[in-house]
DNA sequence: TGCTAGTTGAAAATCATTTTCAATTATTCC
DNA sequence: GGAATAATTGAAAATGATTTTCAACTAGCA
C-alpha cells in the first residue's frame, strides 16, 4: 500500500536529508496525488497552501524522493517531466490514461522469458526494462462517445 | 529489412511533401546511423556534407520521418529527443546499450496475455504499450572489465 | 517559362530545468 | 536555551532543447 507521510519523513532524516517546512509541505502535496504530476503542477499546488514556496525546491525535494525511492518517472508524454507516488517496494509498471492521466499501477510483468531469450540472442546483459501502457478509463471513454 | 532511400523519398512524395535537398540529405545521414541519434548530433552529421543545412529544417524533417513511420523515437535515456530507424513495418522494440547506445531490434513481445489481464481487471481500453530492455552490449561489457 | 504553395533558416521566443550565491535555518553540541 | 556549522532556500541568471516567426527562396506543376 502508501507509505504515510512519517514513514516518508523518517526515511528523509535517517539518509541524511533535514526536515525543512518546504519539504514536508511538497511531501504532504505529492500524497494528495492521485494521478501523475509535473513539478510545475506540483508547484502550483504546493504554493497555493503555504506561498513563497519556490519552484527550485519542489524540484530539488522531487528529486530526492525520486532517489529514496517514494515517487517514480513515467515516460509516456508531453514534453516535461512527470512523476507519480510509488506504491511500496515491489517492481511493478503503470497503465495511464491518455485522457486524464489516471494511473494504474500494476505488477505482474512477466518479462522473465523474453529477457531471457535477448540474453541469449544478444549477448547483451540486461539490467532493465521500461514497460507501460496507454490507453483510455472508463469515465474518459464515456466523455468521448457523448460528444 | 531496411528501407532505401529511394523507397523514402516516393513515400515522402506520395504524403505530398516536396523533396528538396535538405530533406535527402537529412534522409541520407539518417541511413547511415547505426544507433539512436538526437536531432542536433544528426544535424552535425549533415551540415559536416552540406554546409548551409539548416538545424530547423533537421528538426522538421525528423519530425516528418517520423510520421510517415521511417524512424521512432526511443525513451530510454537523456533529457533530449532521440530517434532511431525503424526496420520495416513490425511492431518491434529495443533493447538499448547504456554505454554506447547501441540497440538491437526485436518483435515478438507477446504481451496480449498481460494486455487481456489489465482491460480485465481496470475496464480501460488500451491503445497501445511501450516497451524497452536496457542493457549493456558485448563490448561496453569487455571495456569495463578491462578498467 | 512562370506561378504558387510549400519550404528554408536566421533570429527571436518559449519553456523546462539547472546553476549560482547570498541569506536563512535545522540540527548538533555545549 | 544559545552558539556553531553545514545544509537548505529561492530569486535571478544561465543553459539547453525545441518551437515560432517571417521574409526570402524554390520544387513541382502547367
Ligand atoms: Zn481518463
Ligand atoms: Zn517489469
Ligand atoms: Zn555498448
Ligand atoms: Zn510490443
Amino acid at each position: 500500500m502508501d507509505y504515510t507521510q512519517s514513514e516518508i519523513e523518517r526515511a528523509l532524516r535517517k539518509a541524511g536529508y533535514r526536515l525543512t517546512p518546504q519539504r514536508r509541505e511538497v511531501i504532504s502535496a505529492v500524497m494528495e496525488c492521485r494521478r501523475h504530476f509535473t513539478p510545475a503542477e506540483l508547484y502550483e499546488k504546493a504554493a497555493r497552501r503555504r506561498s513563497g514556496i519556490g519552484l527550485v525546491t519542489v524540484y530539488r525535494t522531487l528529486e530526492m524522493l525520486a532517489r529514496l525511492g517514494f515517487i517514480c518517472e513515467v515516460h509516456a508524454g508531453g514534453n516535461c517531466r512527470h512523476y507519480l507516488i510509488r506504491p511500496t517496494g515491489e517492481h511493478h509498471h503503470h497503465l495511464i490514461c491518455s485522457g486524464c492521466g489516471r494511473v494504474v499501477n500494476f505488477t505482474g510483468c512477466d518479462l522473465t522469458g523474453l529477457e531471457r531469450r535477448l540474453r541469449r540472442e544478444t549477448s547483451f546483459t540486461i539490467s532493465g526494462h521500461l514497460l507501460e501502457f496507454v490507453g483510455q478509463c472508463v469515465d474518459c471513454r464515456r466523455r468521448e462517445e457523448k460528444g
